[in-house]
DNA sequence: CTTTTTCCCGCAATCGTTTGTGCAAACGTT
DNA sequence: AACGTTTGCACAAACGATTGCGGGAAAAAG
């Protein structure tokens, strides 16, 4: 409990200005390039520590200068579709701007979320990037870092609420473009595989689907909507759709994770895309290429979100206000081979 | 440059000092549950503490302990088929030993390799877990960790070295068992997809390929090696080679970003698989499941990397020794339905 | 009743920085 | 020469915690 670990001891400020016969505050100065020092003792002491090699202790001063230039992302887990590119769109802004993320996992736990905010309080993180659990149905755990003033930005996956700022797709809009697209190349059997319907990505592009339905006046039966609630019994949830529902002529599909599946086992079942078959889905864009044909998509860059949230946060932070903002990603239409006119 | 951000005061241990008529050693002692406390005014300092719903300032703890309980990651770039089960493998243990992520790219640039391990430094990470840029080809810029004893893990992309652990799958062997599975099922004619032959997993594994057709007794084409310096210009090179071997009968493709890619030029290019030729991959096992048929592959799980690299990596922080550990997670045959006997 | 021990707690230094203020010397101005 | 102004640096107090040491009072021992 009380133990002390072996740690070296780095050559500090103190042990400069001891060798210049300085004191410590000259030589932060120095460093910093304040106008109160002298060019010549400048360049002394920015040699001196050159050749004592010496480390400036980031956490001293941040500690001292009240933030931390730290911002944490909470994912609910690690999507290999969708995770990636957001980071990299993150990444892209927090490195320029001399911050450092660091990445936390919920594993879809309301409970652990809770910990974990409770941990970047701790952390006195600068900032918070959340995508929800799929437990998380309101935000008033979030309520701490109100309290607090620590900045959070939700993204992909949130709450609609009108305390934090949130960045996601038009998720209707995407879900309507890309069945409709279906529809006016005369798709009349339609069926739309979404993830669980606890998730509100889910239940929005649902909307979306419904809407271009109804738009166009044609009836939606029941099993046209397949929810897949774990993604483990996604060939047998797929499978008894596909003897329920006759006629089908395509699929929309509302994630990359899905798409993959789907496609694979409209192959494995001995379809033949567009042929057979027609694909549309909502993607990230790496997929679709991944699979022949390419599969035409609502782009959805995960990097884009990524980018904008982090954009985002970094002006809550820089100068704390009480402006939300709500921000859409659009999303493109790409065509790849997977869609037949009919 | 000077500016001062806003930020509000929490209450500290201090304010916690004076509520209670306290000093402050003795608050910080009875949160800690220091024996030198009596259980009355543990009790009525953590009932206050609660109720002024104190957060304890982690950062100030740490400056005083003199570790950070953060480590780095640092990754040339974010490969979707790779990075997240790695991540996962990391976050599983670096979460439960109470230690925090901070994940760093390089992308693929030694000068930024650098400049992120400088930063890792003035940030006083406990350690680091790193996977070399392409550009890096020794680790001559590691030495400032050595001098400041910050331990290090090399993961995946590594280079040989007796100054620091590391850890990563027997990619020789891999190779070997891959292109041996294939070989005794009959195939004469293979040929072998990999990566930037500057990435040393690329070379390791045209040795064990070279390996496996040396042990066997077959002559191994000029052509039957396909290096992918540049993933954009894979459509091309493949095609090229295609081209010039002929009786090709089989592929052993060494990572999941060219198994998508190389499955999906096949059938573009009508040939059906197993059918018309055969696929053995490494592969982390995502993917494979993806496509139909599902790939024989040799499974190299990142999780597993990961989490081995973060135990060695915990364990040397906490009794900083010079043991070198290097360790190879194993590699196993999944057998999907890509490959045919002939 | 005195001495020793035990039990609790406070004092003050420390971690490595930053920064407001003060102050001497050097300079420039009538 | 006397008086402001700069210039260039030092002092010391923070930031929010931990921890070795010391000491007073109560309890135990003699």
């Amino acid at each position: 409990m009380y133990c002390q670990m072996y740690t070296m001891k780095r050559t500090t400020l103190k042990d400069l200005a001891k060798l210049l016969n300085l004191s410590p505050s000259t030589i932060s100065r120095a460093l910093a390039d304040h106008p109160d020092i002298s060019e010549n003792t400048k360049r002394r002491v920015q040699d001196v520590a050159k050749g004592m090699n010496y480390i400036p202790n980031l956490r001293a001063k941040y500690l001292r200068t009240r933030h931390s230039n730290v911002i944490a992302l909470i994912l609910p887990e690690m999507n290999m579709f969708f995770m990636p590119s957001l980071m990299n769109g993150i990444n892209k802004v927090v490195e320029n701007k001399d911050y450092s993320l660091i990445v936390l996992q919920s594993d879809n736990s309301l409970w652990k979320e809770k910990q974990l905010i409770q941990y970047c309080l701790n952390l006195s993180v600068d900032g918070i990037l959340l995508s929800v659990s799929k437990e998380t149905k309101n935000l008033s755990h979030l309520s701490p870092l109100l309290d607090n003033e620590v900045p959070v930005v939700l993204l992909d996956r949130l709450i609609d609420n009108d305390s934090f700022s949130t960045v996601n797709i038009a998720n209707q809009e995407a879900a309507f473009k890309a069945t409709n697209y279906l529809i006016e190349k005369g798709h009349q059997r339609i069926v739309g595989v979404f993830a669980d319907t606890e998730l509100s990505i889910s239940t929005e592009r649902i909307l979306g689907f419904r809407e271009a339905h109804a738009g166009s006046g044609i009836a939606l039966r029941k099993n046209q909507i397949l929810a897949i609630d774990n993604i483990e019994k996604f060939d047998t949830l797929f499978m008894r759709t596909l003897g329920k529902v006759k006629d089908v002529t395509a699929f929309f599909i509302m994630s990359d994770e899905l798409m993959v599946r789907t496609f694979r086992l409209l192959r494995q079942c001995g379809y033949t895309i567009p042929d057979d078959c027609s694909l549309i889905a909502i993607s990230d864009g790496e997929a679709p290429g991944f699979l022949f044909p390419n599969i035409t998509h609502l782009l959805h860059s995960g990097y884009d979100v990524g980018e904008k949230a982090a954009h985002i946060l970094i002006g809550l932070i820089k100068d704390y206000s009480d402006t939300v903002i709500d921000a859409k990603v659009k999303t493109a239409l790409i065509e790849g081979g997977s869609v037949q006119e009919i």
